[in-house]
DNA sequence: CTGTTAGCGCTTTCAT
DNA sequence: ATGAAAGCGCTAACAG
């Protein structure tokens, strides 16, 4: 019932490697024989199979994706990076959502591996040795996506996290901040949470501010949780002039937080963040923030994966991607 | 190099098929020679190979999911219910973005099938004859996600748009509104597009108000549109008292034109969505909007698909999930 | 409860 | 330029 290429042979007249090579589009075929495979395939409407293909050739052009939350905006622009990339190469993604727990990583990881994937592309939290057994256990290429190892061993892609930070809570400094807030994420993130801590505390200590821990708030990364933090700062007796959150999500939160309590911002606090994801331009004042190039880090980070595959030699298996200050209008001096 | 089920056989001292048996869990084992298994392949580090089980069992347990982006955060969200299902079954899914492209939907609906997928998740603009016939290529089933065909042959999940559009037009008539401008998608697309527009369409006539061609804007669904499209209405000798937004990002779009404006909202001009995106909630005033549960669409034509690669008998093959109108403060009565 | 034996549909030498 | 044949690693009757 299922039309085979022996099915297609037999039709053409000609053998099951033949048919295999106009298939493959190998150019050891006579053009008359090509146009007769051709026409029995259009007869038939034979459908390669590519599991069958998979088999006999070891190679699946499919490639595992772990991700902690396509729902997540940050994380579906670096998917959509990464598909783009992928389909250009012909290749297809298979989606597993980790939410960033350790256990369901490495299940994934050993689901895709099961499956023949060409390559893996991790995007997760912290890169345990767990991880890297897990890693090791097959021989297919893997690189790390908007992650890194703490040994930098690995092939990855990503922005550099605590000069992001830095950058942006240097900008609040020069526009004379001295009072800084900061809503972090949980130090045990070692990018998004701890970098950018490291990032805001270098940042004051060139500028020789001494560091506060009332001044530092750790949130969830969720709108909410930037809400709560700036409640907590405005209730504070010397309340900062400004508040850097590490992501724009929290920044926002802040921002309403500030305007629900009758404040101004810029006016009366600052604020800013990292990310630039479009609400950023979207809220009111616009939020000025350290953009990422999420796109590009699954764009670049794919596109090494299919060199990896190809065993291509690259130049750099570690990539950092520049970021850049976006000036808006929620930052004034003081 | 590669340790198969016949290295483990042979290590364990049984046939292949007794190997396959206690890999799959199959109950007619001994439990010694379970034990004995077990071992050989911790010793051995085996991992069964998915592709071979797949040529051999024609099943991939993996399910194709065509989306148009999975950057756009409703149908990121989709994605996720189909994902978290699909986990909850021990399927993986393949994610294709299609940028709602038929050549493109087309071809990867192929791919997808080539692939051997078990089902496949159809998220998509107007379902044609080609898609049919691309999907009748074939025998596994195929639904429908948050899209429908004019035939309605196929199974699929979704909202009723017509009646999310009509409710949410009604509220604002309810609200003593007359003179209600919509920001419309592209009536090509016949869900988001055509049917909202119908919806807006009816409950003026259901309230005796003239339908008023000045009084739509078609936009692309996106933010700038809502706020260019806001401005239009503005300039009108007679604005409207009311907008309603076919999605909330250009809902979200027009709130910020007013205001750019001068003007209050809902002072001045009362705005209401569609969709409850996060950012509903995180703009000031808040968005009232009509709520689409985007992430049970994914879910349940996901849940809908394991019923019917099971072969179980489905009792309701077209599934409408109910909407819900979420009053926030963007509206005001006249 | 366990083993034997065919394939699943295709790629890939190796000949010719 | 084309064909023959041997697998790829596993499942699934069928026997026993």
């Amino acid at each position: 019932m299922t039309v085979t290429i022996y099915d297609v042979a037999r039709e053409a007249g000609v053998s099951m490697a033949t048919v295999s090579r106009v298939v493959n589009n190998n150019p050891n075929v006579k053009p008359q024989t090509r146009k007769k495979v051709y026409e029995a395939i259009e007869r038939l409407g034979y459908r390669p199979n590519a599991v069958a293909r998979g088999l006999a050739s070891k190679k699946t052009t499919t490639v595992g994706v772990v991700i902690p939350d396509i729902a997540n905006a940050i994380f579906a622009e670096v998917a959509r990076g990464i598909e783009d990339i992928a389909n250009m190469y012909h290749y297809n993604i298979i989606l597993c959502n980790s939410d960033k727990r350790k256990e369901k990583e490495i299940r994934v990881i050993n689901t895709l591996l099961e499956k023949q994937v060409d390559g893996l592309l991790f995007m997760g939290g912290a890169v345990t040795d767990d991880h890297l057994q897990a890693f090791s256990s097959s021989n297919v290429p893997i690189v790390l996506c908007a992650t890194t190892d703490e040994k930098g061993t690995m092939p990855s892609v990503d922005i550099d996290h605590e000069g992001a930070a830095y950058d942006a809570v240097s900008r609040l400094i020069s526009e004379g901040h001295r009072r800084i807030g900061m809503i972090s994420g949980t130090l045990q993130d070692p990018a998004n949470g701890f970098a950018r801590y490291q990032g805001y505390k270098r940042a004051l200590e060139t500028a020789g501010i001494a560091f506060d821990e009332r001044y530092v708030r750790i949130g969830n990364y969720k709108y909410e949780s930037g809400m709560e933090a700036a409640q907590y700062f405005l209730e504070l007796e010397e309340r900062p002039t400004a508040i850097f959150a590490a992501t724009d999500e929290m920044a926002i939160g802040a921002i309403h937080a500030i305007q629900d309590a009758g404040l101004s911002v810029p006016g009366d606090v600052s604020v800013i963040g990292v990310d630039n994801i479009r609400m950023a331009s979207m809220v009111r004042p616009q939020l000025t923030t350290v953009a990422q190039p999420m796109y590009d880090i699954g764009a670049v980070s794919m596109r090494l994966l299919t060199k990896l595959m190809k065993k291509e030699s690259v130049e750099q298996a570690k990539v950092v991607l520049p970021h850049e200050l976006i000036v808006r209008r929620s930052v004034a001096s003081v």
